[in-house]
DNA sequence: GATGAATGAGCATTCATTCAT
DNA sequence: AATGAATGAATGCTCATTCAT
């Protein structure tokens, strides 16, 4: 009978907040800087989240829960490692370097409000899967060890993504396809293959 | 800037910015708070430093500058490619590493008040040449493009420190050893080399 | 003001708000909290009071009419005295001090929402007229001014409801139980009588 | 060397707050409200005192101390019973209800930020040696149990503080005056003795 | 130079009330 | 009539920086 909360709104307030906050920084955004843009009076945010702190949460936990979920879906859905590997390189990772706010709140403020280790374990495992199942295709011995694979990843997806960041921030002279193309040549020279993108459907 | 009476005291507010600034993050840390433990009185900070700003800006130039300094004098005294690049392994990358707080900084809060394109690009430089050098000690061709070469060395550096930063600040249950036995392992296959520790002087 | 629809809505809201705005104050209970308790929605609380103060003013107001009117009518039914003394000493008063919560009220909000100089001055009268007719059938003079009359009663009335209050609110050791002996102590001793609890029918 | 703690600022916050508290309310006085009148910056409340709460806690805690103890040490210099009796009389409860916003607060404050039955629990054992000590010298016995005297004190004396409290802020048409003659016309009756006030120093 | 009280713009958040649905 | 999202003025409090002492 009365007004519904409007899921366009919070998705409203949540876009500027992602892209204020990681322009300017969580502290230099005031949350009256955000409903400006866009508007709204501030009690509406309060309509939608908790606290300041709720959005920034928030915007890390759904932005990567959309990444994550959609590529795990991906993964599971294609029984070929060599193909998942291609889905993970030529459509996952673009979507996710695209989302430069996105990569830069994960590692500017993600420590602080929400718990990245869960994340990147999570990745870790479905990444590691498709690294073995693609060893084990080529006919290759995995020579890593599970500790050593763990870090490999970790150091191969945060700085990936660091430089992402910091070729859109600070004015490192790389670009995403940079890093995309520096991951496919690792790729292919650790696995001897050529990885083609994946026909679209 | 001010170079006043007592270098003493502007290390002890430096180390005691740095320590605090990692830990809590720069804007929840207050000046308060700085001098609260060190036992000064808040004006003494403004003696030494123009505003906070020049305090976070000091404690990550000055740390990097330290670090790469030596660094640069290191490799500029040794003309083995195979020593030079021992040293940066055995020494001063975990000279780094073990500075956590400095690594913390220079990743969350570097950006805003530092110039980090600038650090990168002399750091690539350096590292570039022992690479360089090394390949050719080896015989072998280089088959990156330098481009290819910075966005290496760019995602390599940011994820190891990012990945030591982690496994500090969230739970990520890697330690700097892990990540230092990854990058030589990486290193040693890469030029079918094997890298002993340099002797100590 | 407002009389709707559903008295028995607008007792469960009064209900609530009594005991919240009696155990936490005023303005520490927020309309939001009055009806999260009961489980309406807020702009029913609307529906029945012109706005947050008329809800008090009603606790107030009306559960001291209830007290006052029935009180009145007990007195004006029973031609003795006595009787009517012991009908205030052992029926009403007790009704008083079991609600604490009105009591609790009428002495930290009261003053600012209702008028007390009214309530007082019509108990005053009320009271005093019982304790002339009492000094009359025992055959005493008088010996207070009325104006010494209106102090005793004054300072006996509010001083007995903040013991209680107190005794509840704050860890004063002392029950309902203690007051109400301590007034028939005084009132027994003051007309050489001996109270004896009405005749319940 | 720098500017020192000004207590005469401190009590001039103090003193603004307790007559607003007293007169509109802890509530309904904002710490705006409290600088407004007296021409300081907000931010010096808070040099001062730790936040809202604090003020109105020192405000009570304070002017009750002060009232309570130049009593005892005024009833610890006084040996014989019927002349501290008559400096509570004439000298200190004069005080304390010529002191109207200090026993408003008290009486509708109190309770949320101080502890009251510390405070009554104080003022009842001083108060009670005096009472007994001038039963002792007149030599009549004392028929009230310790649980009745302690009732007893804390209707007289919570019933005079509201009693004033109302005459001052709802039209109540008693004045300080009555109060304390009716008290005296009570212990002059319950100690068959004539109470003179005590002569000056 | 040393000190730490002073300053006041700015912040996140609340909440009584309204009113579109 | 019923609902509860919408609203924005107002609140308590912080804190980088200044400057009187």
């Amino acid at each position: 009978m009365a007004r519904e909360r409007d899921e366009g709104k919070r998705q409203v307030i949540l876009a500027e907040a992602k892209r204020l906050f990681a322009q300017r920084g969580f502290h230099d955004t005031s949350v009256q800087d955000i409903v400006k843009g866009i508007d709204l009076p501030v009690g509406s945010v309060y309509t939608y989240f908790n606290n300041k702190d709720a959005i920034i949460k928030a915007a890390i936990e759904e932005g990567w829960s959309d990444f994550h979920d959609s590529l795990e879906a991906a993964c599971a859905a294609e029984p070929s490692a060599a193909r998942r590997m291609s889905l993970i390189l030529y459509r996952f990772l673009p979507l996710l370097f695209k989302d430069v706010d996105l990569v830069s709140l994960f590692l500017s403020e993600g420590l602080r409000f929400t718990s990245l280790d869960d994340k990147l374990e999570r990745l870790a495992r479905l990444i590691g899967a498709v690294v073995n199942d693609l060893a084990k295709e080529r006919g290759l011995a995995v020579s890593l060890s599970p500790r050593q694979a763990v870090t490999a990843l970790s150091v191969f997806f945060l700085g990936s993504m660091d430089t992402i960041r910091l070729s859109r921030m600070a004015g490192l002279p790389l670009s995403e396809k940079d890093v995309l193309s520096f991951i496919k040549l690792i790729i292919e020279t650790a696995f001897s293959i050529n990885l083609e993108p994946p026909e679209e459907n």
